[in-house]
DNA sequence: ATCCGGCCGA
DNA sequence: TCGGCAGGAT
């Protein structure tokens, strides 16, 4: 079965009909676990057919799934993937990482984006072996407490590392649910997808599931314009270029090399001093940057 | 409501 | 050339 047979009919041509599953689905009818069945069958019969091989998925251990998700926070699968197996070989468990250098990180992050999350990382690992004996916790409200997790990654560890069948929602997952329940609305709020979410959710194997849900989404992204702009949650984001996180980022690259001085960083950055001084406070208050002795550098 | 990265497919 | 990405923190 090819792809493009396996990939579901457009809105129109839904099966049952949008209406029908919606009406149903958020009706106290006796009736609607056929209709529920009949959605999980769409999404199940899907990956079936097309289900991604991703490294992250060969395995279940916490450390695995905490490292895939905090990479796949607003960073493409396309992009993670030759990132994730070079960091686990690095770092292969929470001791490794907790007592690796930033500087040693940082270099096996670069290019992935959003240097913070590597920082995050270390900082969980250690609290990991302070405060849990070495073992992450399977609760999402105790994931949520650690550094750069919140609710979406919290919940998305406790279902793919302990398979607990939580509640999520993220852009693969809105695009689901809005694609088919929503084919015509434009501006969708979380509070109408989480009652779909939860009364289909497959509570006896939420982990396939939400890989399934993933699938399947990124696929109608590819197939129909992006369902998720229709989400109240849309947001288009700043331009990077020519941005203080462009040079946030490329003081970040030079000091990967060695540390440097105020003056030589302006000038390996193409820059003044004077525009460098703040973006280096806002990296030494996020725990990225030192200052010793005339020279900034990564701890 | 803003900031935080960097890349790649269309 | 540009949109958008398995979001989080302030």
């Amino acid at each position: 079965m090819t792809l493009h047979h396996s990939l579901p009919h457009p809105p129109p041509k839904l099966f049952p009909s949008t209406d029908t599953l919606l009406r149903i689905l958020c009706s106290q009818r006796p009736f609607y676990p056929t209709h529920v069945a009949a959605f999980r069958r769409i999404v199940l019969r899907f990956y079936r057919a097309a289900a991604r091989d991703l490294p992250w998925r060969r395995s279940h251990s916490p450390y695995h799934v905490l490292v895939s998700e905090i990479m796949l926070q607003q960073t493409h699968v396309n992009r993670v993937i030759h990132f994730f197996p070079r960091f686990i070989a690095a770092f292969p468990d929470f001791h490794t990482l907790a007592r690796a250098p930033l500087h040693r990180i940082l270099r096996l992050w670069n290019g992935l984006g959003y240097n913070r999350r590597a920082l995050a990382l270390k900082h969980i690992a250690q609290i990991v072996l302070s405060h849990y004996h070495g073992n992450l916790p399977s609760s999402p409200s105790l994931l949520a407490r650690l550094p750069g997790i919140g609710h979406a990654t919290a919940s998305s560890i406790a279902a793919f590392a302990f398979n607990l069948p939580t509640l999520f929602l993220e852009t693969n997952i809105r695009s689901v649910f809005i694609h088919y329940f929503f084919p015509l609305h434009k501006k969708v709020h979380d509070c109408q997808l989480l009652p779909l979410l939860k009364l289909t959710l497959d509570r006896k194997h939420p982990r396939r599931w939400y890989n399934a849900l993933m699938d399947l989404g990124a696929t109608i992204k590819n197939h129909y314009p992006n369902p998720s702009r229709r989400s109240l949650s849309y947001r288009t984001q700043s331009p990077f270029h020519g941005s203080p996180r462009q040079l946030r980022a490329a003081i970040l690259r030079t000091l990967l090399t060695s540390p440097a001085s105020l003056a030589s960083l302006a000038k390996a950055c193409n820059t003044s001093p004077h525009s460098l001084y703040p973006i280096l406070h806002s990296l030494q208050l996020d725990g990225l940057v030192s200052f010793s002795r005339g020279r900034f550098f990564i701890p």
